[in-house]
DNA sequence: AATCGTTATGCGACTAAGTCGCAATAAGAA
DNA sequence: TTCTTATTGCGACTTAGTCGCATAACGATT
């Protein structure tokens, strides 16, 4: 479901624009980087894609990045169950969010719109009145595959 | 809600045993750590605290006993966000799952018992056919008394 | 109680993820 | 163009977590 190719390019590119923020080269590859990926990537492997467009991008400036796009709601960071290593993942945010599936056995990724945890997003803005920005539903197992 | 101060002590260690696992004066040592803790602790704190118990024990014990936790099922691992720093946070693992909020403004977590997040993972045990072994939903946003 | 295979430990050196201060550079408004 | 301010690369640093290894402790068995 997730990931989604479906977008204008340059589309993040415009947003960050919107509100005022300043363009430069190494936060363009960087989010073109984001907007054309086809899975989770992490911070180390958005480095490596960015320098295939601008090679003199900056490992901090990647971190630099995500923060900054993290602030504006614009990405969502992931543990994926951290499978292997401690890294983080990040995916650009769409307008549902999804839930993440990570099979302890095999490390498949599976994404999942639901409708129930909207109605559990709702829930917890109406009788905790709390003010959801990020909301991260990570779950750890085994996928239909390999479960015996 | 939380940080069930009801259980009998002693019962981490007695669920060890009954898996056939070895106990030892460094593991006794964090699990009574964990067992009385009144807060999610991480990994430093865990050590400072188990060495008020027992001297010796050493980090690396602390992050081996914690994968041995994690690996049984009986304790749970959080970002709680990562408000400051990369650190994860440990609890153990009650009969029913909450929910972990987080506020980006005052740092505080609040604790929510939901039956919607029951029937949501009934929903992935069924519809996804994934069989759940830990699920962790964080959120991040603005409490009741910093959301003006 | 003494033996003994196995598992766990402390130590220390290491990796990997992420941060930070700073001087140099680039945006973009005027 | 000029000028202010935000951003960058660099490099040194911190912090979280890992790993190999020699030693020690567990606990089942005699
Ligand atoms: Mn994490
Ligand atoms: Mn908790
Ligand atoms: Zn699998
Ligand atoms: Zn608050």
């Amino acid at each position: 479901m997730p990931l989604p190719q479906t977008e204008i390019p340059g589309r993040l590119q415009m947003q960050l624009a919107e509100r005022g923020i300043r363009m430069t080269g190494p936060r363009r590859a960087i989010l073109s980087v984001i907007e054309t990926a086809t899975k989770h990537l992490d911070a180390s492997q958005i480095l490596r894609k960015a320098r295939t467009v601008d090679a003199s991008v900056d490992r901090s400036t990647v971190y630099r990045t995500l923060d900054l796009l993290k602030r504006q709601g614009m990405i969502d960071e992931l543990d994926l169950m951290h499978l292997n290593g401690e890294r983080h993942y990040y995916e650009r945010k769409t307008g549902h969010d999804h839930i993440h599936m990570a099979c302890l056995r095999c490390g498949k990724i599976t994404e999942f719109v639901s409708k129930t945890f909207e109605s559990l997003k709702k829930q917890l803005e109406g009788e905790c009145r709390f003010h959801i920005l990020v909301a991260r539903l990570e779950v750890g197992g085994y996928c239909s595959a390999c479960r015996r």
